[in-house]
DNA sequence: AATGCACACAACCGCGACACC
DNA sequence: TGGTGTCGCGGTTGTGTGCAT
């Protein structure tokens, strides 16, 4: 499909997966003038995308020393030991994993670690008797 | 071999916080 | 002190891929 005439004023910017090209530039950009202004970025580097686009990009796959995949059982343990601490405060533990990102923390546990409790849960409401204490069981508090 | 489904991951969107003028 | 622009975060959606039927 051939692109239309945009318009004289309106720029579109560019969504979707990032290019090879588009990765390139940025990180020399970056490279080159560091990793603030964001919005300066965007436009100087040429790349036809939003800061924020630019920023979450780098943040979650550009930036050196990112570690991707293969999340080990520490690491799985420490995230939900700190998730029981801190509640859906992904930077914030993002933080505690060294080479982790805050998205990457977010879509494991949305993919894997959520079930895995949602499942804990359900077997421990059928091992603890809820004919003895109904109310605990089923997690019902007076207060609520 | 074709199709449907489930899963994993990348990216977008909306909103609140913060900085600067 | 209020207004405006930018950033950062969390929630959500879109898309590619592997597996089962």
């Amino acid at each position: 499909m051939a692109p239309k005439n945009d318009g004289p004023t309106k720029k579109v910017m560019n969504k979707g997966a990032w290019t090879a090209e588009e990765d390139r530039r940025l990180a020399e950009y970056i490279e080159i003038h560091g990793a603030k202004r964001w919005k300066t970025v965007a436009t100087k580097s040429g790349l036809n995308r939003c800061g924020k686009s630019c920023r979450l990009r780098w943040l979650n796959y550009l930036r050196p020393n990112i570690k991707r995949g293969n999340i080990s059982d520490e690491e799985e343990d420490l995230i939900l030991r700190l998730h029981k601490l801190l509640g859906n405060r992904w930077s914030l533990i993002a933080g505690r994993l060294p080479g982790r990102t805050d998205n990457e923390i977010k879509n494991y546990w949305n993919s894997h670690l959520s079930k895995k409790i949602n499942q804990k849960e359900k077997t421990v409401a059928t091992s603890t008797a809820p004919e003895a204490n109904p109310q605990k069981a089923w997690g019902v508090e007076e207060g609520e």
